[in-house]
DNA sequence: CCTGATCAATCGCAAAACGGTATCAATGCT
DNA sequence: AGCATTGATACCGTTTTGCGATTGATCAGG
């Protein structure tokens, strides 16, 4: 029955078969068809039939003008599905790292997205990357950009915007600031800040093993959150610490960041989701991003 | 496209295409075809294939929650269309004269149209019969209660309910009160007042070839709208007048009502309106005074 | 590791819905 | 009277829709 509605409709509207008909592309007879089936169906006649032409009675007044309506209504739903398919309109949460803001791609990119898809609420939530390879898998965000580990990557999908190491962080006029290489060596004496492990267990134990490795043991002092606090903590003079190689330029003022030959834990920043399950939002948003680095 | 749209809320209730296709009472393969159609024509999937059954995404939840919303209100459509041909509900502007609702038989078929149809506005406007007839023709009312002219009836359908004659109004204590037989003759004297010929043409002028007839000249003092007038004004003494015999019982203390044996013009007080476009408001009407009079 | 159960997708065929042309009956206009 | 217009009807071909059988993939249980 919901089918004979824009039949009628187009009747109603020009209260003439004919003109309805061509309106519709349609031959005339099958039109008369239509509304009759309607009538009957409804129980109800539509149009007084003149002599001359048809009239819409109560009835059909009523009827055109909730119909009017009903089919305004499902044209603006097929749209808004459609545009939720296309990533056009919707939510997309987004985790990301204290740092993955401060690479100048990701940061144009997410101002790109905003004024490319204005009507998507873009909703930025901070979280550890061991968080965000959760939330994933639990479904409270959409995508995430952290740093992937190559054992964590079961079930999710995504490409590396970024590949990273870590460098010391030294107060301005600590005894190795100038010295020319460094080596993990030289760093016995020193107290460390330290990534925490909640933030991230599995990165964690690879800057522990690199250091191992070189039969290092590092002193440390306090497990900490962000890079920035490590930062913040190392200009004070308490401690030193391992920060991103993307801090470099952002560091205060009175820290040196300098690269320790034999140190290297090499991370990627990814923008990730579950892997078949991205909502067209993420995917518009990598659209966005792939450019800049490799798919 | 819009075809579509049941199947899809089925499916997408369910989150199950064999569940949904027993609730539509067709078979699963048919159904999984709509919705190949459905997603095709859109431009945008509605479920991600799990490996194991469906589940509804982005774009199928705004779909689901826009298209149930579409349903419904075509559902409410079809009835209230329905209803309104049926005549339950829409609305009924109906003319009555001075005398119409005087009558039980009117008054209560009222009562019982208002308690039976509760949603149809009943819009009582009181019109002289002839204004009535104009009324009905310019569609600005959708039936009459009036007193029917033969000469008139052309364009209009309907049924007599209550057939009238006038009575002659007295003061009590007038010289004729108390008289036996009354005629024509004996009115020479006296002043009328007299229905105007504003109110109804027609019936003036069959009242005056009424007494023509009997070679009597009525001394007409003023003219006047309603039968309740010509009682007040009879009343207080001032002139004599013919009130419809409807009155009878309705007549004020100081005011008697005799026939007159030469005097007779009958009128029908009919429920009418315009030929073949009575609205089905008016034909619910029409059925609960039909019993009371011949059709 | 097999087996049966479950679910959506695909295939082939039949029925129903739908649309088109030709025509009719009634009416209005010239 | 003759012609144009309007909606209704009749008949026929095409498209859509539905069904049954089957497949391919996955999952649960032994």
């Amino acid at each position: 029955m919901l089918r004979h509605l824009p039949y009628f409709i187009a009747v109603a509207e020009e209260e003439n078969f004919q003109r309805a008909a061509a309106r519709l592309k349609i031959a005339q007879p099958a039109l008369t068809r239509r509304i009759q089936e309607l009538e009957r169906k409804l129980g109800a006649r539509l149009f007084d039939r003149l002599p001359r032409g048809v009239r819409l009675n109560e009835a059909g007044r009523v009827l055109r003008d909730d119909g009017k309506r009903v089919l305004e209504e499902f044209d603006r739903a097929c749209q808004r599905a459609a545009r939720a398919g296309a990533g056009e309109i919707g939510r997309l949460r987004l985790g990301y790292n204290d740092v993955a803001l401060k690479f100048p791609v990701v940061a144009s990119a997410l101002r790109e997205f905003r004024a490319r898809y204005p009507d998507v609420e873009l909703r930025l939530m901070p979280m550890p990357s061991e968080a965000q390879r959760a939330g994933l898998r639990a479904g409270s965000i959409d995508a995430g950009l952290f740093y992937m580990e190559p054992e964590e990557v079961a079930g999710l999908a995504g490409f590396t915007l970024i590949e990273d190491d870590f460098l010391l962080a030294l107060p301005r006029g600590h005894r190795l600031a100038d010295r020319g290489d460094l080596c993990l060596a030289d760093l016995t004496e020193e107290r460390f800040i330290w990534p925490s492990r909640t933030e991230g267990r599995v990165l964690y134990d690879r800057m522990i093993a690199a250091c191992r490795e070189r039969g290092f043991s590092p002193n440390i002092e306090m497990e900490i959150l962000t890079a920035d606090n490590t930062l913040s903590v190392v200009a004070s003079g308490i401690a030193v610490g391992f920060v991103p190689l993307s801090q470099l330029g952002a560091e205060p003022d009175g820290v040196v960041l300098r690269k320790v030959a034999d140190f290297s834990v090499p991370m990627r920043l990814d923008l990730a989701w579950v892997d078949g399950a991205a909502p067209p939002v993420a995917e518009r948003l990598a659209a966005l991003l792939k450019p800049l680095k490799r798919g």
